[in-house]
RNA sequence: GGAGGGGUUCCAGAGCGGUCAAAUGGGGCGGGCUGUAAACCCGUUGACUUCGGUCUUCGAAAGUUCGAAUCUUUCCCCCUCCA
């Protein structure tokens, strides 16, 4: 079997692949361009993405070229894949802003260095935008069925679920079919990787390519990473896990993997890290502990640099073991005389923006779940000068996992 | 166009004149156990509070009433069936 697609099964990334032996040896043969597309709804990625990402990542080591399509078209009408319900439609601004933010996520990831694997960046609404819609309809449209399009599983859930689809969101399969199609004509593409939940879109494309052009496409597919626990992944507690320090920190994100489920951990190695799969075959009986902050230096590594990925492991060091006050920790200034020297432990949380409710803190206070400098505090009107903090930065925490640093002046 | 059903707090979903900031479950948060895990147990889950209360919420607006998520009217939206 093909490297490439050893290492991507090797690793579990693989799931459905259109027609392997033959890819298999092409990809052996010559050096090919592969496609993932990334819809701009949000305006940065989370977590949720980084499967794909890894995906274009692994083409790059076995020297093929990633291509990078944005759905600044596609992302104007929605995919119906696995929702249930229309999701808004955002205006031109907040595309055009998502796109940037999300192009420059990527390059964090990519190689964009060696030339011949230099990721090349395209955004669908360049050619969706000025399609004439009768000869679209007679060139592309003739190609699809209706009897074919109602089979799939993103229209036949929703109408079994009793759920409206509209005919824009309809019509997104064969925008998708129609960019696999373009990438092929123009970029010479003949991949397209996506997540399990595509592999209809994918098919799409791959018969349009076959059926306009004469020429072969191939589609690979990824499970749908979900948690041990069963949930999806991406989604936590505090929100999304951003891939993005403007949203989420570096420390926060060294957290998100330090905490993974026991069952997930070798899993997540093999996805997430660079780390060759027979060392991690040979790690695995590691204690587990050191395992999951392997996985989070290597993580963090790769998106905030190793610097970052360190710091980090200190400063949570520091934080759970209890003792002394990490300088690596998050943290924030507050100037104590503009409070007439004087702060209640209500206000100062709120100022950390750690929460933004006073209920909420209250009800904190009264769970115990509130320290400063590791001492529990027990009345909500606790107050903070220089009377009872001797230093100049004192460490408040929330909870067993929220720590931050307060620096007083 | 006709006939029905419906829009409730993060989600699902009860309530159908006062005892409703609204049952129950899920999720979240906090505590306990532990390993910053899982499972389990307990607490909590609109905002503000001088902890007495106060204010805002049940699709939108107006009305009936001492009092409305609950009744009436109009409007908006969703679903089903018939045409």
């Amino acid at each position: 079997m093909n490297k490439f697609l050893k290492e991507f099964k090797d690793r579990g990334l693989f799931y459905q692949c259109t027609s392997e032996e033959e890819l298999s040896k092409l990809l052996d043969k010559e050096k090919i361009n592969g496609y993932i597309g990334f819809d701009c709804t949000a305006e940065s990625l989370h977590v949720g993405s980084l499967l794909q990402i890894m995906c274009l990542r692994l083409l790059q080591k076995h020297g093929h070229r990633p291509i990078v399509l944005i759905g600044g078209g596609t992302t104007r009408i929605g995919d119906p894949s696995g929702k249930d319900k229309t999701r808004k439609i955002l205006n031109e601004k907040e595309i055009d802003k998502n796109i940037k933010n999300i192009e420059k996520i990527l390059k964090n990831f990519l190689d964009t260095k060696n030339p011949k694997t230099k990721p090349i960046f395209v955004n669908n609404y360049s050619w969706l935008k000025g399609l004439n819609y009768i000869s679209f309809l007679r060139d592309i449209g003739k190609h699809f069925t209706i009897n074919k399009m109602l089979s799939f599983d993103s229209v036949k859930t929703r109408l079994e679920r009793e759920q409206s689809l509209s005919y824009m969101e309809f019509n997104y399969m064969i925008l998708q079919a129609y960019d696999f199609l373009e990438l092929n004509k123009k970029k010479n593409c003949v991949l397209q990787i996506g997540g399990s939940d595509q592999w209809g879109n994918i098919v799409n494309g791959v018969e349009l390519i076959k059926r306009y052009s004469n020429k072969q496409g191939y589609g690979l597919t990824t499970p749908l990473i979900t948690l041990a626990s069963g949930t999806k992944m991406g989604k936590t507690e505090a929100g999304a896990i951003w891939l993005d320090k403007k949203f989420l920190s570096a420390y926060d994100y060294w957290q998100f993997w330090r905490n993974t489920d026991d069952r997930d951990v070798v899993r997540f190695l093999k996805v997430f890290t660079d780390l060759e799969t027979n060392e991690i075959y040979n790690l695995q009986n590691n204690n587990i502990n050191q395992l999951k902050i392997l996985l989070a230096n290597e993580a963090t590594m790769m998106l905030h640099g190793k610097k970052a990925a360190q710091n980090s492991e200190k400063a949570a060091k520091e934080a759970f073991s209890g003792n002394s006050l990490g300088s690596n920790l998050p943290s924030i200034k507050i100037k104590l005389k503009e409070w007439n020297d004087k702060i209640n432990i209500v206000d100062l949380i709120i100022l950390s923006k750690l929460e933004k409710s006073k209920s909420e803190i209250r009800r904190l206070v009264k769970g115990n779940a509130i320290k400063i400098d590791d001492k529990i505090i027990t009345d909500d009107k606790f107050i903070i000068d220089n009377q009872s903090i001797k230093k100049n930065y004192l460490k408040l925490s929330i909870g067993k996992k929220r720590h931050i640093k307060i620096n007083l002046s």
